[in-house]
DNA sequence: TGTACATCAGTGAACGCGCGTTCACTGATGTAC
DNA sequence: TGTACATCAGTGAACGCGCGTTCACTGATGTAC
């Protein structure tokens, strides 16, 4: 194959990042190597420097890609809705269309700040801040059970930490250590 | 160097997974080789094998260790104590001898099940769950707050996330929603 | 609109490198007498 | 206790492999006239 069409290649580039941003979040960003997103693809590796500067570039884009790509779910579903969803077992189990934050979380702790990727991250998460009106606790505890979640993914515990935190976030946000109620409902 | 005694050989062993606990936290696994690990205790990575099948053995091993070293600290604070501790930046900047259960939760997350460190990993949370009076989602928090401070290490974000966690979690368990303030201390 | 040429996205082989793992070897340790 | 020999923890070189990256090449695309 020759050279392509400007348009294509543009396309061809767009689907690099999305592919790379959903196999990053399933396997990480070490188990997925730059010939096997290309593969995914359909093109073979050697294309890609045509497009990115390294697979690190890469990766930024690709954190980017994930949390503007989520962006669109938070702007449409209200506090409850997006608890309710982000704490299901199917988002547990497919962590490459789920929430960025906790996918490209492993990833990110051993970056060094500065990082493109790193940058791309954090203000990610502020965008699941302000979602959850800018409560940091309640972002950790949805982002920390996702991550229990699917660590423990095969055991009895895996769903019983579903179930606490979503107990604890919803029915009018009641403190994680009280059983919930509706109190403060509304 | 020739044969070395069982004595020692036994406490190079131990010497090796120890060093692995620490190492794995601090970069990953896949962040780490055999040989680093080897290095740093002082040995040639040949030997490697004469102690243990295989790297994943390590693994699995060293995710025990670590949570058999937190289980100490664990036991000898009360829930706040434990709190204030884990939700420091000192915590957040030593992940080597931190919470196995956030230091670990990356790689976790990869492993097929059924795993060895898989099975350590599940078993270390239910530790951590006993110490939280199996609040799970009170876990959840913690763990959260920290693997998201520690991927946002470097910005105002993160120093607020571990402030929001400690508010929500300590003072009588007040909701995480709630700004935090002198009410309902003591 | 048609022709001639330059561009450059994608190909596929190759590179150097570090990894997990293996292995022949060493020589102090452990054991049998 | 002393001697002779087998064991085996640790050494260091080597292995095959997959990785990120490079590069000469291809040929359709884009452009200049």
């Amino acid at each position: 194959m020759g050279r392509v069409s400007q348009a294509q290649a543009q396309e061809n580039r767009k689907r690099i990042v999305e592919t790379a941003a959903r196999l990053f979040r399933e396997r990480g960003v070490a188990g997925v190597s730059v010939a096997d997103v290309m593969t995914e693809v359909g093109l073979t590796h050697g294309g890609f420097y045509k497009q990115f500067a390294s697979k690190e570039a890469l990766v930024a884009e690709a954190v980017g890609q994930a949390f503007a790509e989520s962006r669109d779910l938070l702007a449409g579903l209200d506090r409850d809705s997006f608890v309710e969803w982000y704490l299901t077992p199917e988002h547990r189990d497919d962590p490459g269309a789920g929430c960025p934050a906790a996918g490209f979380s492993g990833d990110m702790a051993r970056e060094d700040e500065g990082n493109a990727a790193l940058t791309a991250y954090a203000s990610g998460v502020g965008l699941y801040a302000q979602r959850m009106g800018e409560d940091l606790a309640a972002v950790s505890t949805l982002v920390g059970a996702m991550v229990l979640a699917r660590a423990t993914a095969g055991t009895e515990l895996s769903d019983r930490i579903l179930e606490a935190a979503k107990a604890a976030l919803t029915a009018g946000g009641s403190s994680p250590r009280e059983a919930p109620g509706p109190a403060r409902a509304g």
